[in-house]
DNA sequence: TATGGTGAGTCTGGATTTCCTACTCACTGG
DNA sequence: CCAGTGAGTAGGAAATCCAGACTCACCATA
């Protein structure tokens, strides 16, 4: 899903190309469960293994995944994620809260618990004032050409 | 790209479903930056202009985009996020961010300044103690039935 | 030592999507 | 009348995806 044509130079595309292809977020979820085996993922995803077989080779190469033996003799392999994949998880994190508000009625299929003790829900945050992000506080400021905002709409 | 297949009731693959497809989150950026019509899309975006069509119509059935007209005679029209769309955009602003930390060096394309004065520097949090979410911190708690953890390295 | 089972994939051929280019249709502006 | 714009459709080629079978190495057991 490579974002090669984007006219845009955008990390949002970048991170897209990683990460944006079909089971690719997925197996992260998983990887970030501890469910790293390629079997695991087969069944708890439900991804044909070969897709799954290039997108791990994929994840590994872009140094969001690392795969590692956990046996010798059976050779036995395991996905862990990376820092960077580590780093992956508030993207899923946000993701599943818009799920759970806009696709589901009270009935949270799972639930992660805070260390702080109550349930996590996830809340974007600016890190400068701490106050929640919403739409109306935002304004975009392109750094790079390839951003001028094309047509009479200008945002 | 529906999961129609994924073996675990969850909110992620849920969402990924409506929005998960090649496109379609970067369909919500222009549209978040107010460039919302079509052939703004195609430019802005590089996606082919049948796939687009696509991805619109099902963003709009999702609810996640409405189309208004801006002109009749010649109709006109503008693609806008609704507010459930809007709740994705700390999705993007996730996915940005780790694109800026991981792919970039230090040229981000786009700043987005907050209204506090920042940069926005976009930032998970638990929104019942505030502290940044980080993966030790997490416990996951299946609710349904389907989380059952495959294999000997549960979590 | 045959028999079965697991883990980690690869292979194959067909179904589905995507991609690209061109085309339409309605209208406007000169 | 002619060119141009906006919002798509149409058609066929190219790329992906999919399901299930298959491989290969190893272990267990009987």
């Amino acid at each position: 899903m490579a974002a090669t044509k984007d006219p845009r130079p955008c990390s949002i595309a970048d991170a897209l190309a990683l990460v944006g292809e079909k089971y690719s977020l997925l197996v992260l979820r998983e990887v970030c469960l501890g469910n790293g085996r390629f079997d695991q993922l087969v069944r708890n995803i439900g991804a044909p293994r070969d897709i799954l077989a290039t997108r791990l080779r994929r994840l590994v190469d872009a140094g969001i995944l690392t795969k590692r033996a956990y046996s010798e003799r059976p050779q036995r392999f395991e996905y862990r994620p990376t820092q960077a994949g580590l780093e992956l998880e508030p993207v899923l994190l946000t993701l599943m809260e818009w799920g759970n508000r806009h696709l589901r009625k009270d009935d949270r299929p799972m639930v992660v618990e805070h260390i702080c003790g109550h349930e996590l829900v996830p809340l974007v945050t600016c890190q400068a004032c701490g106050d929640p992000v919403q739409h109306e506080d935002l304004t975009p400021h392109p750094q790079s050409p390839g951003w001028t905002v094309t047509g009479p709409t200008a945002a």
